[in-house]
RNA sequence: UCCUGAGUAGCUCAAUGGCAGAGCAUUCGGCUGUUAACCGAAGGGUUGUAGGUUCGAGUCCUACCUCAGGAGCCA
């Protein structure tokens, strides 16, 4: 069973942290973290340290410690916590350029050898690892997923914030299925109502847009669809921007600027995090400027000639919407993340606004990123007209009582507005260049998992 | 919901229908510059579950369970 935790630390070095070493050259500091790895080679032993900020390798002679600070280190378990103190050394041969001279260690709490830490070095599986997700955020490679996030979760409410939006939070319980209920979250909501976990603030963020002019919301969005690939989570975090007196031409504007913003303040600050993960940096430098722009006619063409060259296995039929194949073949003809424009109304959300040259089309915008990663935004300009908007209820057969509160939106002082809604797992995803969007969030849920 | 694939040691995987194996992890021993260290040794198994075929099943058959990848739908 695990030892008691102590806390009292002996030492009066400084605190520092693994990534502010370079920093402390030449100094004795202290380090409060974990024993990530250890090898040893007879009366020299290496330990490595992390603490959350990085790994540092320490270097422990028998000679130049203590019997006991040796011994301590020689049989301590992977994944104990412990506060170390010794000096910073620039060392060639280290990864990170500097190695620590362990003069003491203090063990705060000793894995026992038979329950040892479940996460090796080594390879495992897909179920192993999400069954112990709580543990796997510990390996360096998860945790600067996490921290490349963060950052990508930031410089997004930044871009709102710095050019004018008010952030404004749609509810997460919702009264009724708006699009369907078959995707959606049900649960009991006292006496007998029923409620609804949201899977998109839309509609709401329209109302606050028309008050405020331009807004935005961000939050964890639901979607209960029996999706198995590696694009779906049931629960994601979306960022959706909305703005009053703005057309197509302009949204797709805004997401340019937006996508471009995310990425430039990545790569600004998490090159060495990119590296762990393995991503192709170059990739993302070609991501700024002007995106590439296609209508659904010219995308359609795009796909018509490749399959004619051989290049994709089915045909695209014209009015259909585009497969998952046919969307990764357009954006691979791309460095840039590509926006897709004016698709047939016929297969787009019911609020969105026809194309007056061609009301067969909806001015709506997908932004496919680069390297298939698929789509990462999704939106359009909204129907501003009372009776065009009340009939679109009616043809989708949705019920109009419901959507009232939407329809006085364009019956008081109604404005064209336009918004989209940018998924921060798939972005994630394709910035970090992962293989699915589970390992982009702390805690993934998926159609067959809801532990831990 | 449909299609395809996989379940064997804590983990990752081997094993012509014929003795249940390896690497890593763990424990013990060795090694003063290791980078997923290395070398030697030990312990560790209800082969996903239930039935069936067979002299004999991890292997073949049936059903079920779990997981993965994809399609559809979506961000």
């Amino acid at each position: 069973m695990s030892e008691s935790v102590t806390t009292h630390v002996t030492t009066s070095a400084p605190l520092a942290t693994i990534a502010s070493l370079s920093a402390h050259e030449g100094q004795t500091i202290t380090l409060r973290g974990w024993l990530y790895n250890l090898r040893a080679s007879g009366k020299l032993l290496f330990p490595i340290f992390r603490d959350g900020t990085g790994t540092i390798q320490g270097i422990v002679p028998k000679a130049a410690v203590s019997e006991e600070v040796f011994e301590t280190l020689k049989n301590l378990t992977l994944e104990s916590s412990l506060t170390v103190t010794g000096k910073v050394r620039a060392d060639s041969r280290a990864p990170s350029g500097f190695e620590l001279d362990v003069e003491s260690i203090e063990v705060l709490q000793r894995v026992p050898e038979d329950t040892p830490f479940p996460i090796t070095l080594k390879e495992h599986g897909v179920d192993f690892l999400m069954e112990h997700r709580h543990l796997w955020l510990r390996t360096p490679r998860q945790s600067a997923i996490l921290r490349v996030r963060a950052t990508i979760m930031r410089a997004a409410a930044e871009y709102f914030d710095t050019n004018g939006f008010i952030r404004t939070d749609p509810p997460i319980l919702t009264p009724n299925a708006c699009e369907g209920t078959s995707e959606l979250f049900e649960m009991d909501y006292f006496d007998d109502d029923k409620a609804y976990l949201t899977q998109s603030g839309q509609l709401y963020i329209e109302a606050t847009a028309l008050a405020l002019g331009k807004v935005y919301s961000f939050g964890p969005t639901f979607r209960a669809e029996k999706s198995k690939t590696r694009r779906h989570l049931t629960e994601f975090w979306m960022i959706e921007p909305e703005v009053a007196f703005l057309e197509l031409d302009g949204l797709m504007n805004l997401a340019e600027g937006f996508i471009t913003h995310i990425v430039t303040r990545v790569l600004e600050s998490h090159c060495a995090d990119l590296k762990v993960i393995g991503k192709d940096i170059a990739k993302l430098e070609a991501v700024v400027g002007t995106f590439p722009r296609l209508s659904y006619d010219e995308a359609h063409a795009m796909l018509d000639e490749a399959y004619k060259a051989g290049k994709i296995e089915a045909p695209h039929k014209y009015g259909d919407d585009f497969g998952s194949p046919d969307e990764t073949y357009i954006s691979s003809q791309f460095d840039k993340p590509v926006m897709i424009h004016r698709y047939p109304a016929a297969f787009k959300a019911f609020y969105m606004q026809p194309d007056p040259f061609d009301p067969t089309k909806a001015l709506c915008v997908d932004v496919l990123a680069p390297e298939g990663y698929g789509e990462i935004i999704g939106g359009s300009q909204r129907i501003d007209s009372y009776d065009l908007l009340k009939s679109r209820i009616e043809e989708h057969h949705l019920p109009l009582d419901a959507f009232q509160w939407y329809l006085d939106l364009r019956k008081y002082g109604s404005v064209p507005h336009a918004g989209f809604g940018m998924g921060i797992e798939r972005a994630v995803a394709w910035i970090c260049g992962l293989d699915h969007v589970r390992e982009t969030i702390p805690f993934a849920r998926t159609l067959n998992r809801i532990y831990p």
